[in-house]
DNA sequence: ATGTATGCAAAACATTTGCACCTGG
DNA sequence: CCAGGTGCAAATGTTTTGCATACAT
Protein backbone atom coordinates (compact mmCIF):
# COMPACT_ATOMS: atom_id res chain seq x y z
CA UNK A 1 0.00 0.00 0.00
CA UNK A 2 1.43 3.41 -0.73
CA UNK A 3 -0.07 4.73 1.93
CA UNK A 4 2.62 3.13 4.24
CA UNK A 5 5.42 4.61 2.02
CA UNK A 6 4.70 7.93 2.34
CA UNK A 7 4.17 7.45 6.52
CA UNK A 8 7.79 5.40 6.60
CA UNK A 9 9.03 8.55 4.96
CA UNK A 10 7.41 10.59 7.70
CA UNK A 11 4.51 12.23 5.27
CA UNK A 12 1.09 12.99 5.84
CA UNK A 13 -0.88 10.65 3.52
CA UNK A 14 -3.03 13.16 1.66
CA UNK A 15 -4.79 12.46 -1.68
CA UNK A 16 -2.24 14.79 -3.91
CA UNK A 17 0.72 12.41 -2.59
CA UNK A 18 -1.42 9.76 -3.03
CA UNK A 19 -2.72 10.26 -6.51
CA UNK A 20 0.80 11.01 -7.81
CA UNK A 21 2.48 7.00 -6.54
CA UNK A 22 -0.92 5.53 -8.19
CA UNK A 23 0.12 7.69 -11.29
CA UNK A 24 3.64 6.22 -11.25
CA UNK A 25 2.37 3.00 -10.79
CA UNK A 26 0.13 2.77 -13.60
CA UNK A 27 1.49 4.95 -16.16
CA UNK A 28 2.73 3.37 -19.11
CA UNK A 29 5.94 5.03 -19.10
CA UNK A 30 8.24 4.94 -16.06
CA UNK A 31 9.73 8.24 -16.32
CA UNK A 32 7.65 11.58 -15.72
CA UNK A 33 8.15 15.07 -15.92
CA UNK A 34 6.87 17.36 -13.22
CA UNK A 35 4.67 18.66 -15.55
CA UNK A 36 3.15 15.66 -16.99
CA UNK A 37 2.73 14.41 -13.69
CA UNK A 38 0.40 17.64 -13.06
CA UNK A 39 -1.43 17.47 -16.41
CA UNK A 40 -2.37 13.82 -15.94
CA UNK A 41 -4.12 14.50 -12.84
CA UNK A 42 -5.57 17.55 -14.28
CA UNK A 43 -7.01 15.35 -16.65
CA UNK A 44 -8.18 12.85 -14.82
CA UNK A 45 -10.44 15.62 -12.85
CA UNK A 46 -7.67 15.44 -10.07
CA UNK A 47 -7.54 19.17 -7.88
CA UNK A 48 -3.74 19.42 -8.12
CA UNK A 49 -1.24 22.70 -7.76
CA UNK A 50 1.77 22.27 -9.69
CA UNK A 51 3.71 23.76 -7.33
CA UNK A 52 2.50 20.39 -4.36
CA UNK A 53 3.99 18.21 -7.44
CA UNK A 54 7.11 19.73 -7.41
CA UNK A 55 7.47 19.53 -3.42
CA UNK A 56 6.11 16.40 -3.48
CA UNK A 57 8.91 14.70 -5.89
CA UNK A 58 11.32 16.62 -3.69
CA UNK A 59 10.01 15.07 -0.46
CA UNK A 60 10.15 11.30 -2.54
CA UNK A 61 13.56 12.25 -3.72
CA UNK A 62 14.88 12.61 -0.27
CA UNK A 63 12.97 9.66 1.31
CA UNK A 64 14.23 7.49 -1.79
CA UNK A 65 11.04 6.81 -3.09
CA UNK A 66 11.55 7.97 -6.24
CA UNK A 67 14.65 9.09 -8.33
CA UNK A 68 15.34 12.52 -10.10
CA UNK A 69 16.98 11.82 -13.55
CA UNK A 70 18.71 14.74 -15.76
CA UNK A 71 18.07 13.57 -19.34
CA UNK A 72 18.64 16.48 -21.87
CA UNK A 73 16.34 19.05 -22.74
CA UNK A 74 16.16 21.24 -19.36
CA UNK A 75 13.50 19.78 -17.46
CA UNK A 76 13.81 16.80 -14.78
CA UNK A 77 12.07 13.02 -14.93
CA UNK A 78 10.87 11.36 -12.04
CA UNK A 79 11.06 7.61 -11.38
CA UNK A 80 9.71 5.23 -8.84
CA UNK A 81 12.17 3.60 -7.48
CA UNK A 82 11.30 0.32 -7.30
CA UNK A 83 13.64 -3.07 -7.39
CA UNK A 84 17.11 -2.67 -7.73
CA UNK A 85 19.65 -0.18 -9.42
CA UNK A 86 19.87 0.70 -13.23
CA UNK A 87 20.83 2.81 -15.70
CA UNK A 88 19.19 3.90 -19.14
CA UNK A 89 19.45 4.18 -22.51
CA UNK A 90 17.55 6.84 -24.34
CA UNK A 91 16.22 7.36 -28.13
CA UNK A 92 17.67 10.46 -28.97
CA UNK A 93 14.15 10.74 -31.78
CA UNK A 94 11.45 9.44 -29.99
CA UNK A 95 12.41 9.96 -26.22
CA UNK A 96 11.54 6.06 -25.58
CA UNK A 97 13.64 4.55 -22.25
CA UNK A 98 14.54 2.00 -21.70
CA UNK A 99 16.22 0.31 -18.61
CA UNK A 100 19.44 -1.63 -18.34
CA UNK A 101 21.96 -3.44 -16.01
CA UNK A 102 25.72 -4.43 -15.94
CA UNK A 103 27.66 -5.75 -13.52
CA UNK A 104 30.74 -5.60 -15.30
CA UNK A 105 30.26 -1.66 -15.46
CA UNK A 106 29.20 -1.12 -11.85
CA UNK A 107 32.36 -3.15 -10.52
CA UNK A 108 34.50 -1.07 -13.02
CA UNK A 109 33.27 2.21 -11.41
CA UNK A 110 34.02 1.30 -8.07
CA UNK A 111 36.95 0.49 -9.19
CA UNK A 112 38.03 3.57 -11.25
CA UNK A 113 36.32 5.69 -8.09
CA UNK A 114 38.83 4.07 -5.63
CA UNK A 115 41.84 4.51 -7.77
CA UNK A 116 40.69 8.55 -8.14
CA UNK A 117 40.61 8.39 -4.21
CA UNK A 118 36.57 9.11 -3.96
CA UNK A 119 34.49 7.49 -1.78
CA UNK A 120 31.47 6.77 -4.24
CA UNK A 121 28.10 6.95 -3.49
CA UNK A 122 25.81 7.54 -6.77
CA UNK A 123 26.65 7.47 -9.85
CA UNK A 124 24.32 8.55 -13.64
CA UNK A 125 24.63 6.51 -16.92
CA UNK A 126 22.49 7.15 -19.74
CA UNK A 127 22.94 6.22 -23.14
CA UNK A 128 21.53 7.94 -25.84
CA UNK A 129 20.84 6.42 -29.84
CA UNK A 130 18.11 5.96 -32.11
CA UNK A 131 15.94 3.00 -31.11
CA UNK A 132 14.29 0.62 -34.24
CA UNK A 133 11.37 0.82 -33.11
CA UNK A 134 8.59 1.08 -35.87
CA UNK A 135 7.07 4.23 -36.04
CA UNK A 136 10.02 6.49 -34.09
CA UNK A 137 13.06 7.71 -36.60
CA UNK A 138 12.72 10.95 -35.72
CA UNK A 139 8.98 12.01 -36.20
CA UNK A 140 8.29 12.43 -32.45
CA UNK A 141 10.32 14.81 -30.19
CA UNK A 142 11.74 16.49 -32.77
CA UNK A 143 14.58 18.82 -31.30
CA UNK B 1 45.53 29.72 -32.42
CA UNK B 2 42.23 29.86 -30.85
CA UNK B 3 41.32 32.48 -34.41
CA UNK B 4 41.60 29.30 -36.74
CA UNK B 5 39.29 26.78 -34.49
CA UNK B 6 36.61 29.98 -35.00
CA UNK B 7 37.56 30.13 -38.79
CA UNK B 8 37.36 26.58 -39.46
CA UNK B 9 33.68 26.18 -37.46
CA UNK B 10 32.63 28.56 -39.99
CA UNK B 11 32.48 31.55 -37.33
CA UNK B 12 34.29 35.53 -37.26
CA UNK B 13 37.11 36.20 -34.90
CA UNK B 14 35.71 38.57 -32.53
CA UNK B 15 36.86 40.03 -29.48
CA UNK B 16 34.31 37.85 -26.90
CA UNK B 17 35.08 34.59 -28.54
CA UNK B 18 38.85 34.70 -28.39
CA UNK B 19 38.28 35.66 -24.99
CA UNK B 20 36.26 32.70 -23.88
CA UNK B 21 38.56 30.32 -25.75
CA UNK B 22 41.70 31.85 -23.93
CA UNK B 23 39.89 31.65 -20.69
CA UNK B 24 38.91 27.83 -20.94
CA UNK B 25 42.72 27.00 -22.19
CA UNK B 26 44.07 29.03 -18.81
CA UNK B 27 41.53 28.35 -16.36
CA UNK B 28 42.62 26.02 -13.99
CA UNK B 29 39.12 24.39 -13.82
CA UNK B 30 37.97 23.11 -17.10
CA UNK B 31 34.66 23.02 -16.56
CA UNK B 32 32.65 26.31 -16.62
CA UNK B 33 29.24 27.49 -16.15
CA UNK B 34 28.00 30.22 -18.89
CA UNK B 35 28.11 32.39 -15.19
CA UNK B 36 31.34 31.67 -14.90
CA UNK B 37 32.95 32.21 -18.00
CA UNK B 38 30.84 35.89 -17.67
CA UNK B 39 31.95 36.45 -14.17
CA UNK B 40 35.94 35.86 -15.12
CA UNK B 41 35.52 37.69 -17.94
CA UNK B 42 33.93 40.79 -16.44
CA UNK B 43 36.61 40.65 -13.64
CA UNK B 44 39.19 40.60 -16.12
CA UNK B 45 37.80 44.36 -17.74
CA UNK B 46 36.63 42.71 -20.53
CA UNK B 47 33.16 43.94 -22.25
CA UNK B 48 31.01 41.43 -22.82
CA UNK B 49 26.96 40.65 -22.13
CA UNK B 50 25.78 37.14 -20.28
CA UNK B 51 23.44 36.60 -23.71
CA UNK B 52 26.64 36.77 -25.99
CA UNK B 53 28.34 33.87 -23.66
CA UNK B 54 25.35 31.80 -24.05
CA UNK B 55 25.06 32.04 -28.01
CA UNK B 56 29.22 31.75 -28.28
CA UNK B 57 28.87 28.34 -26.05
CA UNK B 58 25.80 26.83 -28.34
CA UNK B 59 28.02 27.80 -31.75
CA UNK B 60 31.10 26.10 -29.98
CA UNK B 61 29.06 23.26 -29.02
CA UNK B 62 27.83 23.04 -32.25
CA UNK B 63 31.09 23.26 -33.88
CA UNK B 64 32.57 20.62 -31.49
CA UNK B 65 35.02 22.97 -29.84
CA UNK B 66 32.92 22.74 -26.48
CA UNK B 67 30.89 19.98 -24.57
CA UNK B 68 28.01 20.30 -22.63
CA UNK B 69 27.62 18.34 -19.15
CA UNK B 70 24.41 18.35 -17.33
CA UNK B 71 25.84 17.76 -14.23
CA UNK B 72 23.27 17.88 -11.06
CA UNK B 73 22.37 21.68 -9.97
CA UNK B 74 20.19 23.10 -12.87
CA UNK B 75 23.48 24.74 -14.62
CA UNK B 76 24.81 23.53 -17.34
CA UNK B 77 28.77 23.06 -17.46
CA UNK B 78 30.79 23.53 -20.84
CA UNK B 79 34.54 22.00 -21.10
CA UNK B 80 36.88 22.39 -24.16
CA UNK B 81 37.15 19.68 -26.52
CA UNK B 82 40.90 18.85 -26.06
CA UNK B 83 41.77 15.36 -26.44
CA UNK B 84 40.28 12.29 -26.69
CA UNK B 85 36.67 11.27 -25.05
CA UNK B 86 36.48 10.61 -21.07
CA UNK B 87 33.90 10.54 -18.51
CA UNK B 88 33.44 12.62 -15.27
CA UNK B 89 33.76 11.97 -11.04
CA UNK B 90 32.28 14.59 -9.61
CA UNK B 91 33.16 15.68 -5.21
CA UNK B 92 29.56 15.89 -4.33
CA UNK B 93 31.03 18.36 -1.69
CA UNK B 94 33.51 20.75 -3.26
CA UNK B 95 32.44 20.37 -6.83
CA UNK B 96 35.77 19.01 -7.87
CA UNK B 97 36.11 16.93 -11.40
CA UNK B 98 38.54 14.99 -12.37
CA UNK B 99 38.25 12.96 -15.97
CA UNK B 100 38.62 9.54 -16.64
CA UNK B 101 38.36 6.85 -19.33
CA UNK B 102 37.65 3.21 -19.23
CA UNK B 103 38.06 1.11 -22.38
CA UNK B 104 36.11 -1.96 -20.54
CA UNK B 105 33.08 0.26 -20.09
CA UNK B 106 32.84 1.88 -23.49
CA UNK B 107 33.44 -1.53 -24.37
CA UNK B 108 29.97 -2.92 -22.36
CA UNK B 109 28.21 0.63 -23.60
CA UNK B 110 28.39 -0.38 -27.00
CA UNK B 111 27.68 -4.17 -26.64
CA UNK B 112 24.27 -2.91 -24.48
CA UNK B 113 22.70 -0.06 -27.38
CA UNK B 114 23.36 -3.00 -29.47
CA UNK B 115 21.33 -6.08 -27.48
CA UNK B 116 18.88 -3.00 -26.94
CA UNK B 117 18.28 -2.38 -30.62
CA UNK B 118 19.76 1.30 -30.28
CA UNK B 119 22.36 2.71 -32.36
CA UNK B 120 24.13 4.35 -30.05
CA UNK B 121 25.29 8.08 -30.84
CA UNK B 122 26.31 9.51 -27.34
CA UNK B 123 26.51 8.87 -23.58
CA UNK B 124 27.29 10.64 -20.31
CA UNK B 125 28.48 8.69 -17.40
CA UNK B 126 29.42 10.75 -14.37
CA UNK B 127 30.25 9.31 -10.88
CA UNK B 128 29.32 11.27 -7.43
CA UNK B 129 31.70 10.62 -4.73
CA UNK B 130 33.82 12.19 -1.87
CA UNK B 131 37.43 13.25 -2.69
CA UNK B 132 39.62 13.00 -0.38
CA UNK B 133 41.39 16.34 -1.05
CA UNK B 134 42.20 17.96 2.53
CA UNK B 135 40.24 21.33 2.65
CA UNK B 136 37.53 19.53 1.12
CA UNK B 137 35.20 17.71 3.07
CA UNK B 138 32.08 19.53 2.83
CA UNK B 139 33.21 23.42 3.83
CA UNK B 140 32.38 24.63 0.15
CA UNK B 141 29.47 24.54 -2.23
CA UNK B 142 27.17 23.14 0.94
CA UNK B 143 24.23 22.11 -0.66
C1' DA C 1 -5.73 21.55 18.25
C1' DT C 2 -1.77 22.08 15.67
C1' DG C 3 1.81 21.21 12.80
C1' DT C 4 1.74 19.91 7.84
C1' DA C 5 0.05 20.30 3.27
C1' DT C 6 -2.13 22.66 -0.25
C1' DG C 7 -3.26 26.00 -4.06
C1' DC C 8 -2.37 30.17 -5.96
C1' DA C 9 0.39 33.86 -7.33
C1' DA C 10 4.71 35.89 -7.30
C1' DA C 11 9.70 35.13 -7.24
C1' DA C 12 13.86 33.08 -8.55
C1' DC C 13 16.91 31.02 -11.82
C1' DA C 14 19.03 29.54 -16.08
C1' DT C 15 18.68 30.30 -20.76
C1' DT C 16 16.81 32.44 -25.10
C1' DT C 17 15.28 36.03 -28.10
C1' DG C 18 14.08 40.78 -30.18
C1' DC C 19 16.19 44.70 -31.54
C1' DA C 20 19.07 48.62 -32.69
C1' DC C 21 23.74 49.35 -32.98
C1' DC C 22 28.56 47.83 -34.08
C1' DT C 23 32.31 45.37 -36.75
C1' DG C 24 35.11 41.90 -39.11
C1' DG C 25 36.32 40.43 -43.74
C1' DC D 1 29.54 47.64 -47.50
C1' DC D 2 26.79 44.29 -45.01
C1' DA D 3 25.99 39.72 -43.09
C1' DG D 4 26.95 38.34 -38.89
C1' DG D 5 27.93 39.60 -33.97
C1' DT D 6 27.06 42.22 -29.81
C1' DG D 7 24.92 44.27 -25.52
C1' DC D 8 20.89 45.18 -23.28
C1' DA D 9 16.38 44.33 -21.82
C1' DA D 10 12.48 41.72 -22.10
C1' DA D 11 10.61 37.05 -22.73
C1' DT D 12 10.64 32.06 -21.71
C1' DG D 13 10.44 27.76 -19.30
C1' DT D 14 11.29 25.35 -15.17
C1' DT D 15 11.35 25.06 -10.37
C1' DT D 16 10.88 27.42 -5.77
C1' DT D 17 8.73 30.20 -2.26
C1' DG D 18 5.44 33.27 0.55
C1' DC D 19 1.20 33.19 2.41
C1' DA D 20 -3.46 32.35 3.85
C1' DT D 21 -6.45 28.45 4.03
C1' DA D 22 -7.50 23.46 4.67
C1' DC D 23 -6.51 18.93 6.42
C1' DA D 24 -4.37 14.66 8.75
C1' DT D 25 -3.50 12.83 13.05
Amino acid sequence: MESQDLRNAGLKVTAPRLKMLELFEKAQDRHLTAEAIYRHLLDAGEEIGLATVYRALTQFEAAGLVTRHHFEGGHAVFELERGPHHDHIVCVHCGRVEEFYDESIEKRQRAIAEKLGFNLRDHTLTLYGECNKPGCKGEKNAR
